[in-house]
DNA sequence: AAATTGACGGTTA
DNA sequence: GTAACCGCCAATT
C-alpha cells in the first residue's frame, strides 16, 4: 500500500467520522472533501477494507445516484434506523440527506 | 509486462 | 426516468 495513499484513506475515515446522524455523503464528495476528485473508487476501497469501528459510521456512505452498497444489504437497514428515507425505486432520497458540507475540515 | 477489477462519477443517448 | 459509455487509478490477476 503506497504511502500518500494510505494517508488518503485516515483523512477519508476522519470526514466519515463527522457524518452526523440520518446524513449520507457520496464516495465523490469524501474524495474531494479528501483533496484527491478523482479517487472516488479509493473511497471504496476504502470502506471495504474498514474494520467495523462502531466509531466509523460507514454505512452514511452511498454512491452519487443514492444507492447503497452492493453486498451489503444491512445498510439500508442501518440508515432507515437513524430516519433516512428512501425512495420508491430503493434510492437514498439525496435531497432530504445528502451532508452538505462547505469546505471546513480541520483534524 | 499486460489485462482486469472495482462499496465510483459525469456525460451522452 | 433508464442504460450505456468513457474516464478514473492503485491493486490484483
Amino acid at each position: 500500500m503506497d504511502e500518500a495513499l494510505q494517508e488518503f484513506f485516515e483523512e477519508v475515515y476522519e470526514i466519515t467520522r463527522q457524518i452526523p446522524r440520518g446524513k449520507v455523503l457520496t464516495y465523490g464528495k469524501i474524495a474531494a472533501l479528501a483533496g484527491r476528485p478523482q479517487y472516488a473508487r479509493w473511497v471504496g476501497r476504502a470502506m471495504a477494507q474498514s474494520p467495523n469501528d462502531d466509531t466509523l459510521p460507514c454505512h452514511r456512505v452511498v454512491n452519487s445516484a443514492g444507492q447503497t452498497a452492493p453486498g451489503w444489504p444491512g445498510q439500508r437497514t442501518l440508515l432507515k434506523r437513524e430516519g433516512v428515507t428512501f425512495r420508491v425505486n430503493g434510492r437514498v432520497d439525496m435531497k432530504k440527506h445528502l451532508w452538505e458540507i462547505l469546505l471546513v475540515r480541520e483534524l
